[in-house]
DNA sequence: TGTTTTTCACAAATCGTTTTGTGGCCGTTA
DNA sequence: TAACGGCCACAAAACGATTTGTGAAAAACA
């Protein structure tokens, strides 16, 4: 109703119109100090209509806390070469740290590598950090820890073992998996990582190794990109093929990786689950739709994500519990590790 | 080697140590005023050694200029409901937006809805916003031009025609769809629209509307809450079954709603596309994969964020050429209809 | 040598908050 | 009436940067 101000009003505006001083209206909205009832009713109600809100680049500079949160996504910085189908993970991820952290009364900013010259220095003003999937000795979290800037990762960091601010479903994943393989009947079962230096790849195959220790059984570990994606998984097939005796499973890392080696097992006239099973360790597009549908590990992200900002969010409050929370994963069985071969894909 | 420092060094902790004033720091590292060359050199060989980066925030306060753009996805509101795998569209957008942004310099924030009371205010304090998808008349676009901060949003507002900062497709995408189906054969189309009252369906229908009428074609629309998914594309189809004559095309503006129909009518015995064609507004891993695959439009949400991310920044640079860039689409013609039925699903 | 110009560095104001410390006024008590 | 203690509001000092204006010293010129 009013003419339109042409600027933001501060707090200023609201003294100078409620005919107090600056020092009342911040007491009278914060509800600090001691102001007369009346006088804080008065405030309010000049603030309100002015639409005031307190600015929260001021507010942060003053209190040293800005309100939001970053995202880092260490695979985000391939994201061209994921697309179009391969984020599934990541970006389900972010959608849901974002609306648990504004829930929250945080922000979220997605960054990209706060350690690059070029990047926003706001990255450093920011009151926390999340790191999805570090990389070995991730020069992120070295940049951060260095400027007192509280970060915790989702999945550790291999390198830098006395960084215990992590989340992860731990060894969960593998064990359920290769429990499951071995339940149905396998007894030569091959793992197929990728190549990235990251607690997902280097864990996996160490639990695996031990697994298979564990049962005499000999270890059979194949490396291919993450990247190579379809591709990467048809030539591990091929190479296994080449190689004469076949496993009976093949528990890949990647969906992308477990949606190739199916097809190419297929197109050879290996029989999938009946000559060789299949898990991926992340559910993804691919899983759910090749034919057979391939047996995999929803990794939940949405959960995982929540559990994450709450517990950077813990760590901000100086919350003397910092437990990380713990974080599950669920096997969802599919007709590529069925006890008998499925005649509808 | 130092002793780690407790805290960021400030303007303060350079200007000391290289025995100079905070001003000439100031200029010496931003290249205004005039600094003897020998002394620019000291500062900044001080500030590179002491990692010293300017603040973000203070600086933010004193040039009014955060360097952060927000990012409301209207449909993100509803999150929950659309997953797990109907968020494609939303997340690939946010994905590609951060990325865009950060490579040009800018933080990008999630923000929810900065019109509710306890929204962190921090969204106030941003440089610029992009509404993805909003409603009709939005509020998040009346609040923000109310605090003067510069908006762009992807498809108009339809209750603000008065509102033309916003870049879209446009008519491209129905029109392509409708000729697609035409040339195909189909004389007798469906449409099967969401129920929010945004630019894309309201939009989509009058295109249709036109578009049949021009041809003398009776207009048949169909309207089912966009968060009814697949349930909702069988009930219309059943709908269609128990009217008696059936369509020969249906074009449903997402890709549940046409997985749904195709589901349905396939149950119902009626060949797709031999009987009834099926085209998706809207690519989704649903019409991916479905038996038959189908027809639909790549919506490039990469693209479209790019676009909207450079169209944000020329605002908030004031640039004199405002023109929205164009977005374009992609008809992905698939098996749902092809003009004989495929074998192969 | 005296005056003017140029060079360079700095003090201080500013951005919009929060918070500490000060002090006036008024009522109560000795 | 003097002393004291609440109550209430405000002035001023931060927070960490940028920018304007001032002035001292050095250089150029007469």
């Amino acid at each position: 109703m009013s003419a339109p101000p042409s600027r933001r009003p501060t707090i200023h505006d609201v003294a100078r119109i409620a005919g107090v001083s600056i020092t009342t209206v911040s007491h009278s909205l914060n509800g600090k100090g001691v102001v007369a009832p009346a006088t804080r009713n008065r405030v309010a109600s000049v603030a309100n209509e002015l639409g005031y809100r307190a600015d929260a680049i001021a507010r942060g500079l003053r209190e040293q806390r800005l309100g939001v949160v970053g995202l880092v996504m260490r695979p985000l910085d391939d994201l061209d070469s994921y697309q179009p189908s391969g984020v599934d993970y990541f970006m389900r991820f972010a959608g849901a740290a974002a609306i648990e952290a504004l829930d929250r009364g945080y922000g979220l900013m997605l960054v990209r590598d706060p350690a690059t010259v070029g990047a926003p220095t706001i990255a450093l003003a920011l009151d926390g950090f999340i790191i999805a999937d570090p990389v070995k000795n991730d020069p992120v979290i070295a940049l951060l820890e260095r400027y007192g800037i509280p970060v915790i990762s989702v999945g550790r960091d291999v390198g830098r073992p006395e960084f215990t601010h992590w989340i992860s479903a731990g060894d969960q994943n593998a064990r359920t998996v290769l429990d499951h393989l071995n339940e149905r009947g396998a007894s030569r079962i091959a793992l197929v990582s990728g190549t990235d230096a990251n607690a997902w790849n280097v864990d996996s195959e160490a639990l695996y190794r031990a697994w298979a220790a564990s049962r005499g059984m000999e270890a059979n570990v194949h490396h291919r990109d993450e990247r190579s994606g379809e591709a990467g998984g048809r030539d591990v097939a091929q190479a296994m093929i080449d190689g004469g005796v076949l496993p009976d499973a093949v528990y890949c890392l990647t969906g992308r990786h477990a949606a190739g080696v199916q097809a190419r097992f297929t197109e050879a006239g290996v029989s999938i689950p009946r000559d060789v099973m299949i898990v991926a360790g992340s559910d993804s597009e691919q899983t759910r739709n090749s034919t057979p549908r391939i047996t995999s590990v929803d990794l939940s992200p949405e959960h995982t994500a929540r559990a994450a900002v709450g517990f950077l969010l813990a760590r901000l409050r100086g919350d003397s519990d910092l437990t990380p929370p713990a974080v599950s994963t669920t096997l969802i069985p599919r007709a590529s590790t069925a006890r008998e071969a499925l005649t509808i894909g």
